[in-house]
DNA sequence: GGACAAGTCCTGCTCTGACCACCCGATTGG
DNA sequence: CCAATCGGGTGGTCAGAGCAGGACTTGTCC
């Protein structure tokens, strides 16, 4: 199977459980003192399954049939768990087709749900996630995050320089990703990833237009800035570039 | 019953459905052309429910017949729904006792769920919210809402002066997150609040040791900056007062 | 009278089995 | 060769049964 760590809830290596087929008056000698729900557990083991990468994003999971005799529970409960994930946007049901990895996180779909209608909310506050993340990053980067910011910043003006722009924005965007990681805050890196996500989801295409002159000067100033440790800098210079952004987005919509 | 909008699938009266009773080979003459399933609509009204009011946060929710009876759908139907909600932190199941409303966005759940453990980065990125949130006050809050923090700051200070410390504190919150919404970003105040609710959470007591010298200050600085829409004042006053906190923090933990 | 215990009811939890709706690929007919 | 058909597999929904936990009532005993 595929199931995380090998551990499946109704078979004898699992710490928990005892449960799963431990109904209609079998008599379990001693069983550990569980207190979650099984459903939780399967969710729990998913998510775990997701995260850990185990389940890549777009990768199919396992038929509920499977599921069920590999977890050991009812259907009901592999059903409960599954459309829990599935509201909360880590996967994505087609029926007649399968069960999908959709997202790593909840917070895409929690985000998601509230953007309809908000982009501009939701760039601002990418603003402040970023801007943010580029003052910690100055503070607290690794030589290591030095070089990776570098490469990457190479490798956007490369194909800016021979004009492949899906892979300029590609390099783009995980440049912008990378900032926010260097400031090594999980959480803040999570939601930039998640605002960032929904972000691109919402714009897709159409982006081609960048007169990329001023764009460039942030970059660098940006990368400078990191560098250097001078989180004054790095966060005016974030401040900069996304106001830039906000504006032109203003300015799409008119 | 409850439910909103007294729709309900399965009734004559409903727009959509034609599904929950036509099986079996009902001769149904021309159903509307439904695409989301059963559980997806349910989902819906429950939202709608929660977020219009009619179903406020601490509530408790109708049983799972009386949902059953109600929606005119299956009981799983109606427990995939429950649970995607509570999953989603929307709604919070005890067993034995019933299902009550926890919260009206799904943010603070998903945000509850990366926090585990890192405090401090839930801080900084707290700071991020709020900076920005500062900022952009000054620059769109309405007359209503400087009245709003002129009237929390002074009961804030009352209590202050009456050694009230739990109503102070409480004030203090309601002020900062009034600040944020002032904002005008329903995304920025919807993270902020979860942010908040979080930190609250964790920290819980052992507030009372505040030397409330420095923060009086910022406090009064950042409601001039915001009454005179001065956005960079704002967003620096709210930086010294967090970075203050930070800082408490940082010596708390040693 | 009050404290504790048992009982009972209501709540959610899990399993099972049946049937339906949908999608996709293979088969088969033209 | 193409298209209509027919599978098999996938998720969607329903129904009924028994299990498990919390809260309230009842009753007994001190």
């Amino acid at each position: 199977m595929g199931m995380p760590g090998g551990t499946k809830p109704g078979t004898k290596t699992d710490p928990f459980d005892e449960t799963g087929s431990m109904r209609k008056g079998d008599t379990v000698p001693l069983a550990a003192t569980r207190r979650a729900g099984l459903v939780d557990q399967v969710i729990e083991q998913m998510r775990q399954a997701i995260s850990s990468g185990e389940w890549p994003v777009g990768r199919r999971i396992p038929a509920e049939p499977e599921l069920v005799t590999a977890l050991g529970v009812g259907r009901n409960t592999v059903r409960e768990a599954v459309r829990a994930l599935a509201h909360a946007g880590l996967l994505e049901v087609r029926q007649g087709d399968g069960t999908f990895v959709r997202a790593t996180s909840e917070l895409s779909g929690a985000v998601r749900r509230l953007v309809d209608e908000e982009l501009l909310d939701v760039l601002e506050v990418r603003r402040a996630l970023e801007v943010e993340g580029a003052r910690l990053a100055a503070i607290r980067r690794t030589d290591e995050d030095v070089r990776g910011l570098e490469e990457l910043l190479d490798e956007r003006n490369a194909a800016e320089a021979r004009q492949n722009w899906p892979e300029m924005i590609e390099r783009d965007t995980l440049f912008h990703l990378m900032v926010v990681q260097s400031s090594h805050n999980a959480v803040l890196a999570e939601l930039h990833r998640g605002l960032t996500e929904v972000i691109r989801a919402s714009v897709a295409v159409g982006v081609t237009d960048t007169p990329g002159g001023a764009k460039q000067i942030s970059h660098d100033g940006l990368l400078e800035a990191i560098r250097g440790g001078d989180s004054e800098r790095a966060a005016r210079e974030a401040s900069v570039f996304l106001d830039d952004l906000l504006e032109r987005h203003a300015a799409d919509r008119h």
